[in-house]
Order: C-alpha cells, then structure tokens, then sequence
DNA sequence: CGGAATCTTGATTACCTTCAAACAGGGTGG
DNA sequence: CCACCCTGTTTGAAGGTAATCAAGATTCCG
C-alpha cells in the first residue's frame, strides 16, 4: 500500500550483496528510492503489481495470510535482493519491512516493455522467477522434516550472512515460526536446545553467534 | 535417463487438455514423440537438461529424493502439462512415468535460442515458470496443513479431472503420501474417514466417485 | 490359482501444539 | 533513578495428531 516514506536508521546494517542499484541489470531504468519504517507494508495481497523492488538495506518478508488467520512466510529480503516481481499483474503475497528499510522501485510496466525488446532483459526476468522458484521448493522440501531440522536449516541460512561469527537477526521468533511452518514455542525451545549443545549462542535475542556450523549443516540433514 | 521407448496402452486416458502437441507456441520447432512405460526414469536429478516435456498421456511425478531417502514430490502432471524445463542447465529433480505416458519432447538449446529471438516464445517461457512457482508455493502452503486439509486439498486438484462424476487415479497412495508429506497410512485413514462421511467414494481402489466435492472444499480451508 | 504388491486397519509411541505462566528488555512518566 | 508497563521470548505441563510398528485384507498379474 506504498506507505508514506519514514526515513529511519537501521540499528543494524547487514553487508550490501549487490552493490549496484540496478534492477535486473537495466541499468538505464528509472528507479525510484524509498524508504519504509518497521512493520509497514510495501504492499498487500492482491493488490496491482505497479513496481519491482530491490532491498538497498534492511530486511523484508513476503507472505500469505490463511483463511484460518495462520500466516506463511514465504520468504526474506535482503540487501541486494529483488522481491515484489510478478508475472501476474496483482501482487499474490504481501510484503513487510521487518526492520527499517530501504530500496528502489522500478516500474513493472517499464521493465515489460525492455523485455520485450531486449532478450538479455527478458531472460533476467525469467532467471529471477527460476531462482523464486528453486527456493520455494526448497522451502517445501523443509516443511516436510523435523522441527531440529527446519531450524537448522533456516540457521545455515542465515550463517551465510555472519560477520565475525555472528549475525543480527532481523526478525522475530514468531517470523522464524511462520517462515518454518512451526509454532513460536518449538523455534524457541530448539534454539534452547542449540544452545545447550554449544552449537549457538545468543548474545542478546536477536544476536546470534555461530559457535559450531557444522553441527547445524549435520542436523539439517 | 531416457528409457527406451515401451509404448504400451494406457488402461484409462485423461482428456486432452491441449490439442496442439507444440511447447510454448512454437510450432515451428521439431518435436520427438516418445513413449515410457509405468514406473520408468525419464530424467535423473542432475542429469543435463536436454529436453523439455509435454505429456500427450498418461501422468509424469516429479520428485526429489532426501540424504536419508525420503521421497518428496513436487507436482504432477497429466496430458497437456509441460515439465522438464529448467533456467539451470541440468534437472533438478527427476521424473518418472506414473503410467504409460506418450509425450513429445523439444530440445531445451533450440528452445532457448528460438527464445533469444522471439519475444513470445521468451514470455511464455517466463510465464511458464511463474505457473510453477505459484504451484510451488501453493503446494508449500498446504503442507503446514492438517493431514485432513492436505488430502482434501489434493483431492479438490484431482476433481478437475473428473469425468461423470468420478476420476482414475493414476498415482498409488505411496505418491500421494509422497505429494502431501504424509505416511501412506495416514493417507488411506483420511481417505476412509472421507468415505465414512460420504465425500467421496470408492469403486475400486484408483477409482474415486466424488459425492461431495464442497464437503472436501470446506475442508480444504 | 498363487504370489506379490498395494492398501487398509489396529495399537502404541513420539513429536509438536496448545494452554499457561514466568522472565527479560526497553521505553515512559512520576 | 526507579517503578511500571508493554512486547517479545522462554519455560513448563498436558493433550492431540500423525508416525511407527505390526498384522490383515484386497487387488493385480503371471
């Protein structure tokens, strides 16, 4: 619902993956910047599918809401990624800052238009929904093993974002829950239980660090 | 690992969904026709990824298999559907012929440069793979359901094919199990349980009179 | 008809959820 | 500066759902 731009300073910034703002490497696209406030919405589900976005700092997650009220993470953004582009023209998921966070939009309707012209443009475009679509079914691959496992490899995950052995995790437990099909207690008594063998450590609740990768990439199975 | 050709008759045909045999509107693109018989390979996980796939007949699973040899499957795919087709040069999962399948296949390279040059081809190409990732992460949203909604979910699916009322299913209780990330006793007990309720029916074990389709709807969620 | 594979049913167990309460951290106002 | 509150997280106890283990029943095919 493109909420009103509230500048703020992330707590934490996470490295930049990518460093040029380009999206899709259209880089004579327009593109504008914009920045959301924790917890506001870039868009809803549903809604007409009007930009592409690329994460410049921060963090964002994209999900479902059940009829049931239970919610489905489907997955997190980060610096240098690229969310929000759909073939369909509505958005099927929504999207949230889960901290401060800023990007740069880029008209779908201009990036239709490049690809039908430029072949390098249109194959980007399908790159990218191929690489979505590997982590989907990764994703599905995970809901289907244990909670010691899920968590794990949602940890592994994460560990490709460690500075100096430890990472600030952007969201909350309950996030972790919804992204991994599970209720906020099991995250939180597995982490307990990762804790305890020494494979993790929290600093604060949100800062993690890293103390035995391979005991978590071993549980992941 | 492209079996050799064993046309056999299929004991029941789904109705042709697509009457034109081209993959992606390219008609002008050779095509092999080629036959495999129940249970055969057709492509390996990490195999190169030669082909591209459409099933005339017959019904294909795609599946992976885990390090400790569970069995996911990722979709199904009956007359008209195309599979196979990868951004990755090489399969990432593998499919077999659930029942007698006849398909055509096209060479991915030939494809792909067609796709270089055809803006068309280039978008259907893209929209073929978004399909898949909106089944993906439909599929990943049913597997955080309950056994019930899982396999009410898969049998609302199958209602699609039905044809006065009742479908065969090609696929055994093994694969369904497979599909919903359950056990095949949990399958066979909510399948019974749907009978007990008067959803669906029985005639034979593969074959399935729906009675109730809402009922399954309802319960799907 | 006989044998093997597939499917169903039953009993028990294990894991995760649910319900409930305690704990920790951060911010605000007195 | 401390008391209080609010939110997020952790921990505990009990219960439920699906997995596991095991045995029958049915179907399919040679």
């Amino acid at each position: 619902m493109h909420m009103p731009a509230t500048v703020r300073t992330p707590s934490y910034q996470y490295p930049q993956t990518a460093g040029s703002p380009a999206i899709f490497g259209a880089t004579e696209l327009p593109s504008v910047p914009m920045s959301f406030a924790k917890d506001a919405e870039i868009y809803g589900e549903n809604e007409p599918a009007e930009y592409v976005y690329k994460v410049l700092s921060g963090a964002v997650r994209v999900s479902k809401v059940l009829q049931d009220g239970r919610r489905q993470i489907e997955a997190f953004y980060f610096a240098g990624d690229v969310f929000g582009m759909e073939f369909s023209p509505d958005h099927l998921s929504s999207a949230e800052a889960i901290s401060p966070v800023s990007i740069i939009m880029v008209k779908r309707s201009t990036l239709l238009q490049h690809a039908e012209r430029d072949a390098q443009i249109a194959k980007q475009l399908w790159q990218h929904t191929a690489q979505e679509l590997e982590h989907a079914r990764r994703h599905a691959m995970l809901l289907v093993k244990t909670a010691q496992e899920r968590v794990a490899s949602f940890l592994v995950g994460i560990s490709a974002r460690l500075v100096n052995g430890s990472v600030e995790l952007p969201m909350s437990r309950q996030d972790i829950a919804d992204y991994l099909g599970l209720t906020i207690e099991t995250v939180s008594r597995t982490l307990t239980l990762f804790q305890k063998t020494s494979a993790i450590e929290f600093a604060t609740s949100r800062r993690m660090i890293v103390r035995n990768k391979q005991a978590l990439i071993n549980l992941d199975s």
